[in-house]
DNA sequence: ATGCCGTGGAAACCACGA
């Protein structure tokens, strides 16, 4: 089973480019953030012609997220981050494919820091932190996925000093993102590859992706119990390159049955 | 160090992103 995440930043300005790329990778489930529409603005049928099922939670003109999957329609199973109602940001969304628990997920940014939205961001981290503590706790299988807003480590920044201050990689949010791998979630990605300079956001401007200043912060995080049934993983950065491409590239895991 | 680019929505500029 491939499991793919991409920011798509406009889903409705990105459709050819989304449509290609399922076309062309095939993945079996797909979960999008920054749709940037109202739910009646979803392009439903352009997803079911290209033989996928969705739900989506979606707002005008920010955030917006969606599940997709060719095994069948996702069953929903919340599409909002428990822990306060006053939050109406549509920045989270779960579903089960078959026997998997999928969420999707869309992390505050956070800039400028410090500031509301910076402690916005970590209100919406803490939150995360007791949702995925209780998904740990029933024993599912869950895969976590989506745009993190976090570069984990300096593996994950293309020149680490120059965003130390910045709210996708100050101390207290990489130490957010270390809480979470500390209950066990496993991140897909550099369980694969250690080492590996990975990115999967490129700025679209000063020519980020022609120099490669990329950042990594569209991650994976599998529960303890299909960490096992990880095979692959990668970034298919080429996208990045297309025409009328996002600044995020696709993040995708294969899992085996 | 910087929103220089890109998107969406409202209005011919602005908010926001990372």
């Amino acid at each position: 089973m491939k499991i793919a995440t991409y920011n798509v930043n406009g889903v409705n300005g990105r459709l050819p480019v989304l449509l290609r790329w399922l076309g062309e990778k095939a993945p079996d489930v797909v979960c999008l953030q920054e749709l940037k529409a109202p739910n009646e603005k979803f392009p439903v049928k352009a997803i079911n012609d290209a033989g996928y099922q969705a739900i989506w939670h979606g707002q005008k003109s920010w955030n917006g997220v969606a599940i997709l999957s060719r095994l069948g329609t996702p069953k929903e199973m919340r599409r909002v981050l428990p822990g306060d109602p006053e939050d109406l940001h549509s920045r989270y969304i779960e579903a089960t494919i078959n026997d998997l628990l999928v969420g999707c997920l869309y992390l505050p940014n956070g800039n400028p820091a410090p500031g509301p939205k910076f402690d916005y961001k970590l209100n919406w981290f803490k939150r995360f932190t007791e949702h995925t503590a209780s998904l740990i706790a029933s024993g599912k299988p869950v895969v976590l996925t989506g745009d993190f807003n976090v570069m984990p480590t300096e593996l994950d920044v293309y020149k680490p000093e120059r965003w130390v201050e910045d709210a996708l990689f100050r101390p207290e949010v990489r130490a957010a993102f270390k809480k979470i791998t500390d209950q066990g979630w496993t991140d897909a990605l550099r369980k694969l590859h250690p080492h590996e300079k990975i990115y999967t956001f490129w700025d679209y401007f000063r020519n980020a992706y022609g120099r490669d200043a990329g950042l990594r912060i569209d991650h994976f995080l599998l529960s303890p119990n299909i960490e096992k049934k990880l095979v692959a993983a990668g970034v298919d950065r080429e996208i990045r390159g297309w025409e009328k491409s996002s600044d995020h590239a696709p993040v995708w895991i294969e899992l085996k049955d």
